[in-house]
DNA sequence: TCGGCATACATGAATTATCC
DNA sequence: GGATAATTCATGTATGCCGA
């Protein structure tokens, strides 16, 4: 789309306008304010113009314009200048991170809660799943016959457990041995790592023919098949700021957006969405469809260590939130998380 | 002559004031 | 508290001016 130097001088006035204040904007107030230079009236045609076009609408027709969903995405996409973190916002930010130790959950909420403070709305921050991380211990406890719970402890401190089925009935000192002995050949090893090992290690057994051996491998094989059920946990911090934004405040629109944080799930899909993606991610309104709230965008970030995505991070807040502050926002935090978890798991 | 812009004016909707 | 009037603010449109 080409639009013309003053089109979208006047197009980013009305929006620069509309995320200030969330009211419609008036020819008016645009020739006063920008010092555009020119009248109402010009602003005005020009207005009619973009409304046209499908970047402006008019709540009603004695009202200024307010930017569509269409537009604000023009904007994120095509003019906006991001504006880049202080150092003492920086600084601010990684001392934050200070002290929390190698406690994984702590750190991610903080995460949350930075993203929530610093930008006013909702921080929120998808845990890592237990297939990212590295394994520490492996428990067995015998239920009763047969029936085995298994209870996986990374390396960062997620927990994970399973019930599974074995054909022989092993006592409680024999699932200590094989724990303590495939505590020596796992540790540290990513999930993947550990389904290599464990057929290694068989292959190996084959010409020791030690029976303690054989157990505690077919006993892991059965643990680690079909994978670990995976919890995934999000971090939401700053719920009560939705009440400072007049054009979510109506009891519907809240009631929807504490709907989706009650039912995690919805948030963890949103989330999962961006968690293929590089970089900082925009959704504008409708195209973050699983929240179903009108008004919403979602800005996200995936965090990782090294080529492996580990988790999302980002802020939920309404459409007209000041994007260049909140996109690096996001994306500094990512990195931080980046760095901090790359040290730990 | 034509396009861009400004002024003036009529109109519509929301908000505020007043009255019962 | 509800109905009505007055005020405010923003719009669209007609018209005129000016420069290319």
């Amino acid at each position: 789309m080409k639009l013309s130097e003053r089109d979208k001088k006047i197009l980013h006035a009305v929006i620069s306008d509309y995320i200030e204040t969330a009211e419609p904007v008036g020819s008016r107030t645009i020739s006063k304010k920008h010092g555009l230079n020119l009248s109402p009236a010009t602003i005005r045609n020009v207005m009619a113009d973009l409304e046209e076009i499908g970047l402006l609408t008019q709540p009603h027709t004695s009202a200024g314009r307010i930017p569509t969903e269409y537009g604000l995405r023009f904007y994120v996409d095509s003019m906006l200048k991001v504006k880049r973190l202080s150092r003492a916002e920086k600084e601010k930010i990684r001392n934050s991170f200070k002290g929390l130790g190698f406690d994984v959950a702590n750190i991610l909420k903080e995460a949350s809660r930075i993203l929530s403070m610093a930008s006013q709305h909702i921080g929120v921050v998808l845990a890592p799943t237990f297939s990212t991380v590295r394994l520490k211990h492996i428990e067995f406890l015998r239920l009763r016959d047969n029936l085995i719970l298994v209870i996986f402890i990374s390396k960062s401190g997620i927990v994970q457990h399973k019930v599974i089925q074995f054909e022989e009935d092993l006592s409680q000192d024999e699932l200590d041995k094989f724990s303590r002995y495939l505590d020596d050949i796992l540790s540290d090893l990513t999930l993947s790592e550990v389904k290599q090992k464990i057929l290694e290690e068989m292959e190996k057994e084959k010409t020791a023919f030690d029976e303690m051996l054989s157990k505690a491998l077919k006993l892991s094989k059965r643990a680690f098949q079909n994978g670990v059920e995976e919890e995934k946990d999000v971090y939401i911090e700053g719920h009560a700021n939705i009440l400072n934004y007049p054009e979510l405040s109506d009891i519907e629109t809240m009631k929807a957006i504490f709907k989706a944080f009650e039912e995690k799930s919805i948030i963890i899909k949103l989330l999962d969405k961006s968690m293929s993606a590089t970089g900082v991610q925009t959704f504008i309104g409708s195209e973050n469809e699983l929240i179903g709230v009108e008004g919403c965008s979602v800005v996200t970030s995936p965090y990782t260590k090294g080529s492996s995505t580990l988790g999302t991070l980002g802020i939920i807040g309404p459409t007209r939130m000041n994007y260049s502050r909140v996109i690096p926002l996001v994306g500094y935090t990512a990195r931080l998380v980046s760095e901090i978890l790359a040290e730990i798991l």
